[in-house]
DNA sequence: TTGTACGCGTTATCAA
DNA sequence: TTGATAACGCGTACAA
C-alpha cells in the first residue's frame, strides 16, 4: 500500500541508496537528480517507515514521560513544558500515567529495553523498577527525574528547593504573628512531602514553636485538603493559619473555612504551593509557592537529549528558582 | 548489547520460532521445551525490539492523540480517560500538543503514514491536514475525533450535545427571571462554539430575549473570562446574568464579578461549562454544565480500536450525556 | 557521484 | 510439535 524506498527508486530511475541519500541532505547528490528523487517522492507520498528505520538506527526519537496524575494541572503544565522542548528538538512525547490499576507495575521500564524510545523522564518518586539495574550499571542511563530529589537514585533531576521553599512559607506565617500553624501534606511516603515538611520544621524550629504546628495528611487533591482542614479547624485549639502543599489542597481548604463561618485571611490565613492558573483568581485570590512548572518540563527534556545525544558527562541536578507570591489569603494573626 | 531471540534460542536449545511461539502463548508447544525458554529468556532478560515486531507486524500498539493545550484540565482529563482504556487495551498514548508554535503543521499526521502509529484521535476542530486525503480514500480510516461533531469531516467522533447542553443553562437562567444574559464564549472560530452559540440563540429567541443578548469571545482562559466580565459589566445596561462557555471563563468573570464591588448571586449570576473538579469548591460554587470529560476519551479510544482491530463497519458518532449541574453562582434575577 | 548487497530483530510460512 | 528460511523497509559499507 504505502511506497517504500525501493517504489521511489524505481520511479526516479535511481537505487535506493540515491534516495536515502537524497533525503538525509547531507550527502552529495547532482541537483538533477536530487529533482528527479524529490519528484518521485512526491507523486507517491512517500514518508520513511519509522520502525524500519528505527530498527536500524537505533534511534526512536520518542521519549517516555510518566507521570502519577496527567488530570493534575501541576503534572499536565510540566508536560506542556517537556512536550515544547521534545518538538523543538525533534522528538515525541510518549505518555504515562503510572496511577491507572492497569499500569502493569513496570510497563514504561520495559518499553526503554524494547527500544520504544531514546530515554525516559519520571515525574515524581515513581522510577520504573527494571531500570534500577540499567541506571546501577551506566551511571548516564537516559533516565531522568524531574520534581524530586533524591541523590540516592544515581539520577539526574529538576526540581526546585522544597525545604527551602516551604520554610519560607513558613517564615511568612510566622511573621505575621501567626503561632498555631496547620500543615497539610500530600502523601507522607512521597519524598517531596518529606522535604517540604523538613522545611516546616525547621522554620518553626527557628521561632520556638515546633509543639504548635498541626500536620496532617492525604493526598494533593481539592477534597483532601478540604476534608483535612476540616480535621484541623475542629480542633479546640484551632490553628490561626494553613499552610498546604499544593494549591488544589488549599482551595479546598478555603471551602472548608467558608462553610465552617469563618473568614479567610480574617480568622484564618490560607497558603498554598504551585502557583495554578486559578490561584491568583479565585476569592480570596492566594497566597503560594511558585514552581517554574514549564521549566522544570522543559529543562528535564534538555538533560536527557544531553545524554541521549552524548553531549552529557556527569549527572547533574538542577534547582530551579522558586518564588513566594503574596496575595490575598494570609494576613495579620486575629488578636484576641 | 540486549539479547535477541537467536540469543535465547541458542541458550534454550531450540529455534527461534519456537522461541517467539512460546512467547506469543497460543501456539503448541511442549511443557519442557516452554520452561527451557522461559527460563532462557529470564537469564538474558530479554525483551523483543518493538521496532522489529512491527516492521513485520504492522502493527505498534500505539496511538496519537493530540490536543489543542494540553496544560488545560478540559483536555487532561480527556486524556486521563483515554489513557486508561489504552492502557486497558495493552496500548500507549503519544501526546501531541498542537498549540505550539515549533509543531510544524502537520507533524502527527505524518507519523501516522510513517506508521509510528495505529491511529489517531484529535481533540478539538484541528484534523491534521495530510490526512484529509486518508479519511476521503478510506472512510474506515483509523482516525477519530473527540470534543466536536463535523458530520462533514467523515470521521467517527465522540462529544456531546453542546447546543442543547448551552440551550439548557439559557433556559435556567430565563426561569430565574433574567433577561439581560452575557454569553462569554471561546475563540469563535472554533466549531464548538458555534454549536454552543447556537444553543444560546434558540433558547433566546424562545424566550423572545435575542435582542437582550450580549456576547463576548476571547479564548477559554481564565484570563480571557476575567477580561470579557470586564467589557460585559461595564456596559450601561449591564446583564444580571453570565453564561460562559468554560468554567476557567467562569472563575475569571467571578474575579470580575467581585472586583467590580457586585456580588454573585445577588447582582449577576455567573453560569460555567465542563465541571471542572475545583468548580464545586469555589466561592460561590458553581453552577455549571456537566461534561463527561474521561468518558469521552475512554469512548474515543473505544471507537478508534474498533476501527484498528476490524471490529467497525460504519462510523459512529457518538452522543455522551450531559448534565446541567445548579450551585449556588446563578440564582433569582435582582428586581429594580 | 552512484549502485550493489547485506543486516538490523522479528514474525510467519512451509515443510518435516 | 518443531525447525529452516524468507521477508518487513531502511541505512550504510564497499565497490564502481
Amino acid at each position: 500500500m504505502a511506497a517504500t524506498v525501493t517504489d521511489v527508486a524505481r520511479l526516479a530511475g535511481v537505487s535506493t541508496a540515491t534516495v536515502t541519500r537524497t533525503l538525509a541532505g547531507y550527502a552529495h547528490v547532482t541537483a538533477r537528480t536530487r529533482e528527479r528523487v524529490m519528484k518521485a517522492v512526491d507523486t507517491l507520498g512517500y514518508a520513511p517507515n519509522q520502525n524500519a528505520r528505527s530498527l536500524r538506527t537505533l534511534r526512536t526519537q520518542r521519549l517516555i514521560v510518566t507521570v502519577p496524575d496527567i488530570s493534575n494541572i501541576f503534572f499536565s503544565s510540566i508536560i506542556l513544558g517537556a512536550e515544547a522542548a521534545a518538538q523543538a528538538a525533534g522528538y515525541t512525547i510518549l505518555l504515562g500515567d503510572v496511577s491507572l490499576a492497569s499500569d502493569s507495575g513496570d510497563k514504561y521500564g520495559q518499553m526503554l529495553h524494547r527500544k520504544e524510545a531514546d530515554g525516559l523522564i519520571f515525574l515524581g518518586h515513581t522510577l520504573p523498577p527494571s531500570l534500577r539495574s540499567l541506571i546501577a550499571r551506566d551511571p548516564l542511563a537516559p533516565v531522568v527525574n524531574g520534581c524530586e530529589f533524591s541523590p540516592s537514585l544515581g539520577v539526574s533531576s529538576v526540581h526546585i528547593d522544597n525545604a527551602a521553599a516551604a520554610a519560607e512559607a513558613m517564615d511568612h506565617l510566622y511573621e505575621l504573628g501567626h503561632r498555631r500553624v496547620g500543615v497539610i501534606m500530600g502523601a507522607p511516603e512521597n519524598p517531596i512531602n518529606r522535604d517540604r515538611l523538613a522545611g516546616v520544621r525547621s522554620s518553626a524550629e527557628a521561632h520556638g514553636l515546633s509543639a504548635a504546628l498541626r500536620i496532617r495528611d492525604g493526598d494533593f487533591s481539592v477534597e483532601s485538603g478540604a476534608r483535612l482542614a476540616q480535621e484541623l479547624l475542629g480542633d479546640s485549639e484551632r490553628p490561626t493559619a494553613l499552610f498546604c502543599f499544593s494549591d488544589d489542597l488549599a482551595i479546598g481548604a478555603l471551602h472548608t473555612v467558608r462553610e465552617t463561618g469563618l473568614s479567610c485571611p480574617g480568622d484564618i490565613s490560607v497558603a498554598g504551593f504551585d502557583d495554578i492558573r486559578v490561584s491568583a483568581f479565585i476569592d480570596p485570590p492566594l497566597t503560594t509557592v511558585r514552581q517554574p512548572m514549564r521549566d522544570i518540563g522543559g529543562k528535564a527534556v534538555r538533560l536527557l537529549l544531553d545524554i541521549i545525544e552524548g553531549r552529557a558527562t556527569s549527572l547533574i541536578n538542577l534547582t530551579l528558582p522558586h518564588e513566594l507570591v503574596l496575595r490575598a489569603s494570609t494576613g495579620p494573626a486575629p488578636s484576641y
